[in-house]
DNA sequence: TGTACATCAGTGAACGCGCGTTCACTGATGTAC
DNA sequence: TGTACATCAGTGAACGCGCGTTCACTGATGTAC
């Protein structure tokens, strides 16, 4: 340990905003070790605070890790978008209705792969149940990332892809799916696969849902 | 706490099987809170024995972890068996072929959702990703729960429902899409789901799977 | 423009907690003669 | 069948750790007059 390896060094007695600070330091341990990475103790460290001070802006650890959680959230939905913006207007409606859905998929399991310790806090159960409807949990458009997969399939029945009658409930299916991949490949068995590997397999399970929906 | 709730009370000085009585308090205390509740101190406590005794048996909490996690796997493995066991002989063999792979997918959720501790237990990521291999994480028939999977793919091959063209990999895809929805319904944003909600999903799951294979 | 005061963000010190792990030990067991 | 001894499973006491959280405080800020 080093003084240079010492908080910030604020100059002012206040520190401006505390709360994005401890937020922003909280992101950043989820991002390196998931969930239980996210210490009270030490995002203050981080934000050049005593442990306490953090009791001005939480009531409680819980507390900080849900803002966490929304922020990872809501990284995933950007990502997301990225993937969807990414998309060549191709000429047939039905064509693009498909690659919107791929897209999805795909961003979903490239932001897995790219951000395990966010992906994970992002899917970590909270305490209490409660809470929907966060604005901060969104990406630019608004939208949480399952209500981006919901616009997604609305797309594909809207150009006659996906018969009406398959919609409802299709986003459960399609995400399963993804979301299986996902963890199998960053926590489970299929640990040691190949990045190359995996986004073929996730192309194949694209092409599966894409079929079976 | 009373004299009650006491350890069983020994009577000899040696336990007999000490190593035995850890693991089973392990795989009681994952049921109840998946791997983090696993603590080593806890289930010396419940042995009846003093905390350092579980080092005669097992070198860190770890490696105790590590057991618990295969008898967990053991156990999906077993259920899945139980699933595989109670199907009625069908006729027709491509019939046969697809409820055996249905009976698979069934009997993972089913595990799931009934033991969602030891489920998480079991894909709990170990600090070192070595040894596969293990005989403790079988089910009866000496496979384990990806062996079964393969094994019933393989009949969907014999059966000629699958292509073998498609076989190769077909595991990855058919277990992400249930374990996905296992995730989901006890960590994810699915949990409120009612059981019937979530059998129903599930059905229109292995749909999808046997549909888009 | 200047002063008095309420507000409240951050400080300093301390708490109790349960954890995993290490040490030197003791006492029951089973084997060799 | 009896005794001596090595083995090693379990004991007892202690460690350092970092955590979340509570308390009474201090000092900068911004508003009212």
């Amino acid at each position: 340990m080093r003084a240079s390896s010492a908080p910030p060094a604020r100059r002012t007695y206040r520190h401006g905003d505390l709360r994005r600070a401890l937020i922003d330091a909280g992101v950043e341990l989820a991002r390196g070790g998931g969930p239980d990475a996210v210490v009270l103790r030490e995002a203050t460290r981080r934000a050049g605070v005593v442990p306490n001070a953090a009791y001005r802006h939480f009531s409680s650890r819980q507390e900080l890790l849900g803002a966490v959680r929304s922020a990872a959230l809501s990284a995933l939905a950007v990502a997301m978008e990225t993937e969807l913006a990414g998309l060549g207007s191709a000429e047939d409606p039905a064509d693009l209705a498909r690659a919107n859905l791929r897209a999805i998929g795909t961003g979903y399991l490239r932001f897995a792969l790219a951000e395990p310790g966010l992906f994970r806090t992002a899917f970590a159960v909270p305490r209490e149940p409660g809470g929907s409807a966060d604005p901060d949990k969104v990406g630019k458009s608004g939208l949480d990332p399952f209500e981006l997969l919901g616009a997604a399939l609305d797309r594909l029945v809207a150009a006659g892809v996906l018969p009406e009658a398959r919609r409802a409930g299709a986003e459960y299916l399609a995400w399963s799916a993804v979301h299986g991949l996902a963890m199998l490949v960053l926590d489970g068995p299929l640990r040691g696969l190949a990045p190359a590997e995996t986004a073929s397999i996730g192309e194949r399970l694209c092409d599966m849902v894409e079929k079976g929906l």
